[in-house]
DNA sequence: AATACCGGCGAGT
DNA sequence: TCATACTCGCCGGTATT
């Protein structure tokens, strides 16, 4: 090999990230034209009253006006109140799900090795076909913002770089309908200048953190101490820290089985105690079903308590025996629930607002072959 | 000492 | 009351072996 094709070993896988823009609203822009033009906010509404609950996203339309995700919804419809075009529509997960896997058949079919992170986000490598040439990279993105937006009418933004982090800064950097390259040689120059909490995993209390030990850019964090950064953060994250301000990540691009699932609904009112039969049961057999359909027992089955302060609780227990049973499921989390009441009631004023279910541990069943006993031998 | 389990926290979509 | 519904990962403490 010449000396021109030498690459540092880090350098040499090209990854491409795919971010569909603005995904649940996009998904109702398309199915309804004429709402394209107009602010469109997706609600989660908690039927506790009118109008309660969050915004799950918005177009951008609406985001320049300053709804945004996670507002509450009431606080949404106070800021646009004044534009009688505004729609505000209830999130319709399902279709949003099968527009989904439309759109993640096509990105994964221009690469071998795909991986989705979230119902909007993806991310395929592709050095075996692009032989780490980014214009060859850069080829096959266009191929899938086109393939998008031909199939779906759907706009996406499209990031490419040495690793799924890089890729994932460079799309964020470009939004909505973005098409940025982080060529190896751009990334210092890119990201030493951000402000830390500006970097992927780094949220508002890793960066207030961080300002306090006098590290508030990234160029800052890529040289910081290791050793001050462990003490700080750990032996696992304070490293992991210093690698992302450097653009470092060898995680490779697999999908992976899924590890947990939970089910959670806000309580009609905030309750020192509910009724474990009536809010619990649906929620159990949502989780015994999915079980059922992926084919997997769970072994740990737990609860989530987000009181009325919003804080989360959560309690959970390991099962001596795998199960799917949503008569099992339902025992258990009622019998943590049972049990957290009790342990938590001599707490003053403390209320329920939210509760759930997550079941974790899961391991696939295992269906023997009919009449192939050899199998086991 | 190594591993499992548990509850809290943080980050992200 | 204004504050959804998820998933993933790490941390430290404690229990188990």
């Amino acid at each position: 090999m010449s000396e021109s094709c030498q690459l540092a070993a880090e350098d040499s896988r090209v990854v491409i990230a795919v971010d569909l823009d603005y995904f649940y609203a996009q998904c109702e822009e398309v199915r309804d034209l004429s709402i394209k033009n107009k602010p469109v906010v997706i609600c989660v509404f908690s039927g506790r009253s009118e109008d309660s609950g969050a915004v799950s996203t918005a177009n951008y339309i609406a985001r320049s006006l300053g709804v945004k995700s996670g507002i509450p919804i009431r606080l949404a419809k106070r800021i646009l109140r004044e534009d009688s075009t505004a729609v505000f529509l209830p999130m319709d997960i399902e279709y949003y799900r099968i527009v989904s896997e439309r759109i993640m058949e096509i990105i994964q079919s221009k690469g071998r090795k795909f991986e989705q992170t979230s119902i909007d986000e993806a991310y395929l490598d592709v050095t075996t076909e692009a032989g780490a040439d980014y214009e060859r990279a850069e080829m096959v993105g266009r191929s899938i913002k086109e393939g998008i937006l031909t199939s779906e009418k759907m706009a996406c933004s499209i990031g490419i770089g040495k690793n799924k982090l890089v890729a994932k800064m460079a799309v964020d950097s470009h939004k909505p309908n973005g098409f940025t390259v982080f060529s190896p040689g751009k990334v210092r120059s890119f990201l030493d200048p951000l402000p830390v909490g500006k970097l992927f995993g780094i949220g508002p209390k890793t960066e207030e953190k961080l300002r306090a030990m006098g590290i508030a850019l990234v160029s800052e964090l890529a040289k910081a101490n290791p050793k001050t950064l462990s003490d700080h953060f750990g032996k696992n994250l304070g490293p992991t820290l210093r690698e992302i301000a450097n653009g470092e990540d060898n995680s490779p691009v697999v999908e992976k089985p899924i590890e947990q699932f939970s089910r959670i609904i806000t309580l009609k009112k905030d309750a020192q105690t509910f009724d474990f039969k009536d809010v619990l049961a649906p929620l159990s057999s949502d989780l015994s079903e999915k079980l059922s359909s992926s084919n997997l027992n769970c072994k740990s089955i737990g609860i989530i308590a987000i009181t009325n302060q919003l804080k989360i609780k959560t309690r959970s227990r390991t099962i001596p025996f795998p199960t799917q049973s949503g008569d099992e499921i339902l025992k258990i989390a009622s019998e943590l629930f049972f049990a957290f009441f009790d342990e938590e009631k001599s707490v003053d004023g403390l209320k329920i607002r939210r509760a759930g279910i997550r079941i974790a541990d899961l391991s696939p069943i295992t269906t023997p072959k009919s009449g192939t006993l050899e199998d086991f031998v």
